[in-house]
DNA sequence: TTGTAAGCGTTATCAA
DNA sequence: TTGATAACGCTTACAA
């Protein structure tokens, strides 16, 4: 804190719109359906009809019924309505980390899709140790939702079958899994890596190289890049693999690495975020011209990254692709339609200025 | 989309962890409140109060009540509850921009607080029109929640006297206005500047710079770093006014701007996240260093920048602060306790490598 | 400290 | 196509 800082100030308002409409104030009761029900001169259970299977009721009498909801601002209480029903209209989202635009963007992309079909969004949270997750999934259950989206894949089986046993729509996502608990959203890994080694070949690179993770995903990515070159009949003419890709810095020194490992390389796929920036961050500051230079693919998010890489382009996904899909997919099954099991979401190629 | 992509790869599977735990499967219905009081041998009212008010019950009785809980794995309906009560425990959370790291880690923060106390985290957006304000404003009222937080602060006198009517606990954020709905946590931009003066004076920077917007925030961040300047005895060696702050190369040129004016300054305050980086990013590509060729201070959220700028200071809040702080008056407010109406939340000098 | 009775507002079920 | 009745599971109000 400030050493010499004076008191806070109130000095910086901001100005607030006046208006003088209705002036009715204080706490008015809700409107509840029995007095719709009056008012149009029917049952309550017919106003519920009109309100939730339309077909079910005369155009007449649900004419009627609708102009009296509009006039008394009638909103049906969600909560009696879950009691009675056993189902609420909360669709829950459980993002892997609130703080990551990829996971946000997903769950936006979701709540778009069900928002406009009438159902609310609950998010969480579930990053955390297995036990979170377990006090998590029962009081989703005591929710009763309509339906879950998970950015992730549960993996624990007693989890598993806690959520399969609500008897919802379930999706799970990002990942590709052997045995989703009930609809899946994913793609391929290996495919990234064919794609980055696609997009390099096209644009006259010549002697590629990787940088990424030994292990897990960028394993995957590593192996369809190499395959795809091989199609190409383009070396793999070097590959530094990394434990970290938490920073900028990872980056750096992996290029760096790179280089002194002696091989002569004309462009880079970067299989992570922050290794890409980091590589491009390295090769600028070295003076390298990008791409004339050295070619640079980056991996991520657009998003993620726009203020940082607006010139870096990327192999990802659309994220917001694996949340609207979710939402399609939920509204599907509650619509009794059918959904598919599994999508394989398309990666993208996301140009930047560069390479 | 790639040109030469084969059909999409289900060869990257994530290992599924089995567990042969209890195998009871299939949809069991829930536990009610009936049956843990028949196991307990109590009424139904009275395993109602030992989860709600403890105190009300006897510690023998209330031993044995929880027990019966645990084994029984009861789990109250929230919607019986909220229906009975007239109140729900969910507390809904109103972000300006699920995208935006500032919202969410507030979000997240209040999160942490109010879910450590049985209460539940609902969030949405609120960044649309005005009668999608509306929408969501009358669905939130049907939902009964406990309290409402918001990260902004609501300007539409009807919908302000929507959400008071709710007669809930209300926090609204972020900016100062004159008359909150309820309760506010906000922080002083005018107060930003002076910290920001402050900060370089002490740090022995004789001629320094403002980078920033024009009006708004910017220009009472300029108010207090003026005013500060002069209380000891330095002067606003130049500064630059801009319009766009949305992207890196807005900074990038701005601090050009600032070295065409002829000004000799040897610090710059960026009284913006994006300014500060593109400032930085632009005097490190000229070969300056920082801090020793010129000092560079921004503004912002430390996450929302770690992985960009680690080495730039920042004048800015800790925006989990906020929710928290919202999260604590929330929890004050439904306990009965009494809670301040204004908060002002303490600006933060971040310290990086630099300046 | 504990219990009885009633009702929150909706919708499932059955009947007309 | 519409309605009567009961019930969802909990907690308020009152009583003991």
């Amino acid at each position: 804190m400030a050493d010499d800082m004076t008191a806070h100030s109130f000095d910086d308002v901001v100005r607030i719109e006046e208006e003088t409409s209705s002036s009715q104030t204080g706490r008015s009761k809700p409107v509840r359906i029995e007095e719709v029900a009056r008012l149009a001169d029917v049952s309550p259970i017919t106003v519920s009809r009109a309100l939730r299977n339309p077909d079910l009721v005369s155009e007449k009498t649900r004419k009627r019924i609708l102009e009296v909801v509009q006039e008394t601002g009638y909103w049906s209480n969600p909560h009696a309505s879950a009691l009675r029903s056993g189902r609420s209209s909360i669709v829950a989202v459980f993002v892997s980390n609130l703080l990551s635009q990829q996971y946000t963007r997903a769950a936006q992309a979701c709540a778009q899709v069900i928002e406009a079909n009438g159902l609310q969004m609950m998010v969480g949270q579930t990053s955390y140790s297995y036990s979170r997750e377990l006090t998590a999934i029962q009081s989703l259950r005591a929710l009763r939702p309509a339906a879950v989206f998970l950015t992730g894949v549960i993996e624990l089986e007693e989890n598993r079958r806690m959520l399969r046993d609500l008897n919802i729509p379930i999706v799970e996502s990002w990942a590709h899994t052997r045995d989703p608990i009930d609809m899946l959203v994913a793609f391929s890994n290996v495919d990234a890596g064919r794609l980055a080694a696609t997009h390099l070949a096209n644009r006259g690179f010549k002697r590629p190289a990787f940088i990424g993770r030994g292990g897990g995903r960028g394993k995957l990515r590593l192996q369809g890049f190499t395959e795809r070159l091989s199609q190409r009949d383009l070396p793999l003419t070097g590959s530094v693999v990394v434990d970290q890709v938490e920073s900028i810095e990872n980056g750096r020194s992996a290029y760096r690495k790179l280089q002194e490992s002696g091989v002569s390389f004309d462009s880079v796929f970067c299989a992570n975020d922050l290794l890409g920036i980091g590589a491009m961050i390295e090769a600028g500051a070295q003076g390298q011209r990008i791409p004339e230079d050295v070619g640079i693919l980056g991996f991520g998010d657009r998003s993620d990254l726009a203020a940082l890489s607006p010139r870096l382009s990327l192999v990802g996904v659309d994220t917001s692709q694996i949340g609207r899909q979710a939402g399609e997919m939920i509204l599907s099954r509650l619509n009794g339609e059918e959904a598919p099991e599994r999508l394989c979401v398309d990666l993208s190629l996301l140009q930047g200025v560069t390479t």
